[in-house]
DNA sequence: TGATTAGATGAAGAAAGCTTCAGATCGGAG
DNA sequence: CTCCGATCTGAAGCTTTCTTCATCTAATCA
């Protein structure tokens, strides 16, 4: 299984009729259930085109090859993740970090967590089709969207945002791909959560400076 | 490059004469060799063993096929970062908190970022190769330690210290992969290193027991 | 030294999956 | 209704790499 990951993302050509929309649409989706199905080491073009209900000729029309295909999934994947963050950001612009912290990880964990499966699948993906690059992509966005939430809040910080919005990151990543390798995800993730917030909390509070002592 | 999961882990034979066991150590540095200079994706038994100054059918003598191979490199390199961990909570034993805390970290990040090239390539590896249990199986011998040292400290903890023990983990594989996925590690090492302290730091004394109020 | 077992060799078999492309079909414009 | 480009089809070519095994060499011991 040579990925080759020279592959262009995008699509070899856009739809000018509606029915290569919908192939599309049906091979993205074919996609991920292949790989929950089967697994990324037995997912094929030819499996994938034919859950799709399409042929392999024309996953090939659309995508210039198998590393294509995956990247453009997972790229999918992470940027609704991505979305869910920027979107909490946006909403807790000039809160208290007492809120903002909490907030934070929920939305992240509510996101990422929704399918434990899949994205368990992706995680294994990722490495086969160069994700980094497209995990890097996501983290600036998402870490530009943390920086700008400590920045608007009520309490002045008096480290770095820069730095501490990469903690945080790092701290939501861990706890949750923590979880996705464990054999129950759902079963500790309340657990997780609530001390993750309980992590949070302290270390933002730590990182404000104390408005009166 | 189906990499039949299935594989047992355990070399095929024990060796017996002396330069049977060179072969397999041989066999073993020539893996993460080739790993680093021509990636997960190009790494072919074939190209390991020329390196390793053998033919395949020696390195198919010691490893049942290319993921067993795969899998006894990498458990080697877990190890040494959990053996690391386990030194540390060793050494800590007894010590208060704010001792703990940053001798754990740094001991880990210690290990972890020692040769970030070759903890990046196994990162891909993992993934390829039923890496999950691997390194559940670690992370469960570290947690034991850690809940260890934390039983062990000057301050008593209020929270369930499985979970607390769960969370430093969760932080520390966090910002390790963060790091080892950046661009330029090295660089952002001491900043997050020292940000991570902090975190931990301010988290585990929230942690304990107020002494005295 | 001769016998016996351990270890090494590498050409070739076999499987597998990606990708192509020549030809069939469909949809919409005129 | 006709025509043409858009879209689809899927058998087969091609490449690649894993893995085997019959055979050869090295080590050990009596």
């Amino acid at each position: 299984m040579p990925l080759s990951s020279v592959g262009l993302l995008e699509p070899r050509k856009s739809p000018v009729q509606a029915r290569s929309a919908a192939s599309v649409d049906a091979i993205l989706e074919a996609t991920i259930q292949v790989l929950l199905s089967v697994g990324k080491e037995r997912l094929t073009t030819t499996r994938v085109a034919s859950r799709a209900g399409v042929s392999v000729g024309t996953l090939y029309q659309y995508f210039p090859n198998k590393s294509a295909l995956l990247q453009a999934v997972l790229k999918r994947h992470l940027e609704q993740v991505a979305e869910a963050v920027e979107r909490v950001c946006r909403e807790q612009e000039g809160n208290s970090l007492t809120q903002i912290g909490p907030a934070l990880i929920n939305a992240f964990l509510d996101a990422k967590m929704k399918d434990p499966k899949t994205s368990v699948a992706f995680y294994a993906v990722s490495s086969d089709v160069d994700g980094v690059k497209i995990v890097q992509r996501v983290r600036v966005r998402t870490n530009r969207a943390i920086v700008g939430v400590l920045a608007s809040a009520r309490e002045p910080l008096r480290r770095d945002p820069q730095v501490v919005a990469s903690m945080l990151q790092s701290a939501m990543f861990g706890v949750s791909r923590r979880l996705l390798e464990s054999s129950t995800p759902e079963k500790e993730l309340k657990t997780m959560r609530e001390e993750l917030i309980y992590l949070v909390s302290t270390y933002l509070e730590a990182c404000s400076a104390p408005l009166a002592e």
